[in-house]
DNA sequence: GTTAGCACTCACCAATATCGACTGCTAATT
DNA sequence: AATTAGCAGTCGATATTGGTGAGTGCTAAC
């Protein structure tokens, strides 16, 4: 039985990796031939019937071959599949990743455009979460006579902007001068402490300009308190409709869900590492309809700062090269945890 | 013959007209059933083949009705398609946009998605260009003790942000302390006067401190050089797959094309506006060998600064309602003017 | 537990036939 | 000169048919 055990999962690796290969329904015959399982098609069969009852794999017609399912991937994903290691070339396109980051935003652009070439699927990163920033310098700009902009940079670098119409006019002059009032004041605030003390604030400045120091004050409040809403950074879309990557008419509603941001939050944050700092959901698992066909595979990554990680990953067809992939989105967040923590 | 060129036109309008909304090749006979041309079939037979010679109408094959062609799109486009006006729930929508519109990105954002909406198509908006922009602020930021972001604020409430590797370890006040220099030294000095006094500027710090001086004002310099690469944002791309849009399987390429953002860029720019205030490119007037089969339609949007207008526009099938699709650009892009220039 | 043999199923393909939507042309009509 | 009716001819789309072969499940022997 245990004899019997192991080469029934030989079977399951045999029938993943050819369907991965040749997109279809493998018998009985070619997988004695491409591997060599020494036995005859027959055992092979007695084997599959096995691996059907179990739930593993399934036929799609009567007299077709048989092809993984769900259930399947996920134990081969579990137990049988080796990662594939990275080339010299695909090491080198991220050392030069590294190289050429200059702007932050650009840096998450570039890697996920990358992990997108690598596996030639649709690549997706969360932008990073900081959780212990403080409030490092407030500015107040004019747009028009009942308009203006509030920015605020935070310690770790990220910036906010939010635009404030104004009870009344305000001089750009004005303007500068409470943004001064509040970087002064605020300096060095946890992003966190909230509410900010718009009270003191607003009896800093002359009367004339409490009305705006209030509305400003607000908008500050605001921003810290949604912190920039999480946001999906993604790139290759285009290989969903490659010509190998038959997806067929399910592309349209993939793409729903992919511009969808809050789809694709809601599964990353669900996704739970597991100890190889690896995170899968195939098929079903992603309990969202139009991502059926498709498994997503995903990393976290580390943004210098402690705090709630941030995740990158791919999504791509059920059928896809897990080996490579899992290995691409790993070696991917790796990288960029050491670009973003360190020089 | 006046009168029978204006039958003629009638035609083509009725041939566009009725290939846009049942995307089948049309023929004479249901041409005179569904419009109310008072002639016999026989006549428009006469008039179709006119208007083949003339390059304006194609025959998919022998025995089918006819499609138009990139020509007679271009005549329809010019000289007979009537703009549609918004419906009141269109409006309504653009109101609504107006109304929670804080961060301007945000804004860029939701103004793509809306044009994607309102036309069932791909959305495109290039981010506003600055001309007349002064330096605001300047503030220097720790990464790591070898890393720094520099960020720039512009009078514009634009935001630029680099990552500069130090040359030798500095302290976070020190960083401060050099981009409080950067900002009093620079306060006011427009964007585009280069280059930047970076000798004045090392030798206003004590020693220890000026080869990171020179790194970050070299920084600033580049950035200011560069401007924020001009960038696109797009929404909408699920509805190149959607069932009614049948590109088939030339969608790969067009998505390629479109996340290529240089491509998209370009032919923006080469728009030129006509009186209308729109620009249409239609197959291969858009020059792109994966774009032969779609149609672009543009306008251009102000943003406040005078300057290099950038623009909006929607990419779809050339087989696609260019009246809709004509009235809903040219709103959304005088709507967004009003936003962006005034409250 | 493995294997050979065999009957059976069914998607896939190619060949063939049928149908019907159009056209273009000619000749008659206004 | 423009319009029209009538008609032959073209050709894609669709359905029908039969053959082929990959692949299965089962049974009986090893």
């Amino acid at each position: 039985m245990p004899d019997n055990n192991t080469r029934r999962l030989q079977v399951l690796r045999a029938i993943v990796e050819d369907y991965v290969h040749t997109r279809e329904p493998v018998g009985s015959k070619a997988l004695v031939e491409r591997h060599n399982l020494e036995v005859s098609p027959a055992t092979i069969r007695n084997d599959m019937a096995q691996l059907e009852e179990d739930g593993l794999i399934a036929a799609p017609h009567t007299s077709a071959g048989r092809i993984p399912t769900d259930l399947g991937y996920r134990l081969f994903v579990d137990r049988i599949s080796e990662v594939r290691p990275l080339t010299r070339a695909e090491r080198r396109a991220m050392e030069i990743l590294a190289e050429t980051a200059d702007d932050p935003e650009a840096v998450l652009e570039q890697t996920v455009r990358l992990l997108a070439m690598l596996t030639n699927q649709v690549a997706v990163i969360q932008h990073p979460q900081y959780s212990s920033a403080k409030i490092r310098h407030i500015d107040v700009v004019s747009l028009s006579p009942q308009k203006a902009l509030v920015i605020l940079i935070l310690s770790t670098g990220k910036v906010e902007q939010r635009m404030v119409t104004l009870a009344q006019p305000a001089a750009e002059d004005d303007l500068h001068r409470i943004g001064q009032k509040l970087s002064e004041q605020l300096h060095s605030r946890s992003a966190s402490a909230l509410p900010i003390p718009v009270d003191s604030l607003i009896s800093s400045v002359e009367p004339a300009l409490q009305t705006t120091m209030a509305v400003v004050g607000n908008a500050v409040t605001s921003m810290l308190e949604s912190g920039r809403v999480d946001r999906i950074i993604m790139a290759g879309t285009a290989n969903l409709a490659k010509s190998g990557g038959d997806l067929g008419p399910a592309i349209g509603p993939i793409l729903e869900a992919l511009e969808e941001q809050v789809v694709m939050l809601r599964l990353l944050h669900e996704m739970q590492q597991d100890q190889r700092g690896l995170s899968v959901r195939i098929g079903q698992e992603t309990s969202h309809k139009s991502l059926q066909e498709t498994a997503v595979v995903a990393a976290e990554y580390a943004s210098g700062e402690t705090g709630a990680g941030a995740k990158l990953g791919v999504v791509g067809p059920t059928r896809m090269d897990y080996g490579t992939t899992m290995s691409a989105v790993r070696a991917m967040a790796r990288y960029l945890s050491r670009i973003l923590s360190e020089g």
